[in-house]
RNA sequence: GCCCCCAUCGUCUAGUGGCCUAGGACACCACCCUCUCAAGGUGGCGGCACGGGUUCGAAUCCCGUUGGGGGUGCCA
């Protein structure tokens, strides 16, 4: 069973939506994979019957794709070696390492707190003798001396005292095998020689081992405990607490490889310092030796940086192509068009796009209150800025972002919009216009948006405002 | 409680005994550019948790303290 080359594996539990620190660890696994000239496999873990569904698992193997890691061979299902686990079980129960036991958690949990001792299963029916029956669970009989340890390439070594480990359930007592022998078992059926989790597996690593050396199944050749991923309260990322879903993500307007990117620098850094690359270069440059040990942060606004940056880099056409799905009418696809390149630099989410044209889409021009405050209130000057543009755009010849900047500017000057030299003062001037014709105070620049508008509703849109002053 | 792990700017990181008066990125601030907003440019703010060692020399090695996190399920 012993593979010619690395053999990694990602093993998601599809009880929950794939989120960011789910997929870091995939990535992981698949960087050093791919360095490596190894293999990516993916094993879904579902022996959890009550929380996970084929939903869930396309979800997560959606999420993968979109990503772009991907995984050699076929999936496999934890859930179809079900019987292999139960057979080991018993193997370690015919050779005395393992014994029924019928203690509720309730009856364990009351000991604990009896004993004052630390909670956790106190060995109550090691000696007992009892027979498998609708009440028992199959406990694993650890070890009550020596050390367990392990080289871990992130953590070095890492040593646990056997007499902490207690004895853990191997069965349940309806007879499913619970996670950690599952886990164990299959790893080694799979061939796997790389384990690279996230930390919170530590804790269960001893058992693991001593799971494995129990069934003679041997050792994989290298464990990788990756930092994890917190929250702004320093707290492992949940599922249920923090938003952070890889789908999430996805529609909110990310671009797969600005996550991806992004999600590598979490815990590892080029040494070159040059953060923003293609994919394969990080394939290059990644180490997981190099991985550092402590919690990382998921800065969202870090993240949205990134996406904005890579928005930026895209070609026009894969741009237009990108936003299209998160466009709502053909007619927000044809606005786009007209304004694409002015659009895609002020974006940070593809979601952004739609807000964006918004004011070309629509028949109403919606005024968003704090803007008409902000430019027609509080602005100056704002009813002869619009009266005198009004009058200046109705004579305008030809319909171009130039025309329209002159009768701008010749409005500015007719308000007493100017600087000391008389000149047009657009800073000042714009306001009234843009919020009369965009119904927001910011935007993309003004006279191709206006040009864009077209004369009838740019007309129309100044009047209205003009009236309503 | 017990076990395990972690500790460089607000955040993510570079740094593996001298190249460090600690570098980059995001965020933030200021200025420039500018029709708003972006983008771009320039500059700035800001960190080796603390205390002991080891060493000619420590962000880097060792010990301790403090702080934080993970685990402690018949969940995964």
């Amino acid at each position: 069973m012993t593979p010619s080359v690395p053999r990694f594996r990602f093993a998601p539990s599809p009880t929950g939506y794939l989120h960011v620190g789910n997929a870091r660890a995939a990535l992981f696994n698949w960087l050093e994979a791919r360095r490596v000239g190894g293999e990516m496999l993916l094993r879904v873990e579902d022996t959890d019957r009550e929380r996970s569904s084929s939903e869930l698992i396309d979800n997560v193997l959606e999420s993968l794709r979109w990503l772009g890691i991907d995984w050699d061979g076929d999936i496999v299902l934890q859930a179809d070696s079900l019987d292999a686990h139960r057979a080991a079980a018993h193997q370690l129960l015919d050779a005395g390492r393992a014994y029924w036991c019928d203690c509720t958690s309730e009856q364990v949990q009351s000991r604990a707190k009896e004993r004052g001792g630390p909670p956790g299963y106190d060995g109550f029916c090691r000696d007992r003798g009892l027979a498998r029956s609708e009440a028992t669970a199959l406990r694993f009989r650890a070890p009550d001396e020596g050390t367990t340890n392990f080289t871990d390439l992130v953590r070095g070594e890492v040593s646990f005292d056997n007499k902490t480990i207690e004895d853990f359930v191997l069965l349940r007592s309806s007879g499913l095998p619970v996670f950690l022998l599952s886990n164990a078992y299959d790893d080694a059926a799979m061939g796997i020689t790389h384990v690279v989790r996230g930390e919170d597996h530590v804790p269960g690593t001893p058992k693991y081992l001593l799971l494995r050396d129990a069934l003679d199944l041997g050792r994989p050749e290298v464990f990788a405990h990756l930092p994890l991923l917190v929250n702004e309260g320093r707290q492992k990322l949940s599922k249920r607490k923090d938003s952070v879903s890889v789908a999430e993500f996805r529609a909110a307007g990310y671009l797969p490889e600005a996550m991806v990117n992004y999600l590598a620098l979490l815990g590892w850094g080029p040494k070159d310092g040059v953060e923003i690359r293609p994919v394969e270069e990080i394939v290059e440059r990644f180490r997981l030796a190099d991985v550092t040990p402590s919690p990382a942060f998921f800065d969202v606004k870090k993240l949205q940086a990134f996406n904005a940056e890579y928005l930026r880099a895209l070609p026009l056409e894969r741009f237009l192509e990108r936003a299209r799905p998160f466009l709502s009418s053909d007619a927000a696809v044809g606005a786009l068009a007209t304004l694409a390149p002015l659009v895609q630099e002020r974006v940070r989410l593809l979601s952004e796009v739609e807000p964006m044209i918004a004011f070309l889409v629509d028949e109403e021009v919606r005024i968003d209150e704090e803007s008409w405050t902000k430019a027609m209130v509080k602005g100056k000057a704002a009813a002869e800025m619009l009266a005198a543009t009004i009058s200046g755009l109705e004579a305008l010849e030809g319909w171009t972002a130039d025309g329209i900047r002159a009768a701008v500017e010749a409005g500015a000057v007719a308000a007493g919009l100017v600087n000391a030299e008389g000149q047009p003062q657009l800073s000042k001037a714009q306001g009234p216009v843009r919020v009369a014709t965009t119904g927001r105070s910011v935007g993309p620049p003004l006279f191709e948006s206006l040009e864009a508008l077209g004369r009838e509703r740019t007309l129309d849109r100044l009047r209205a405002a003009s009236a309503r002053l």
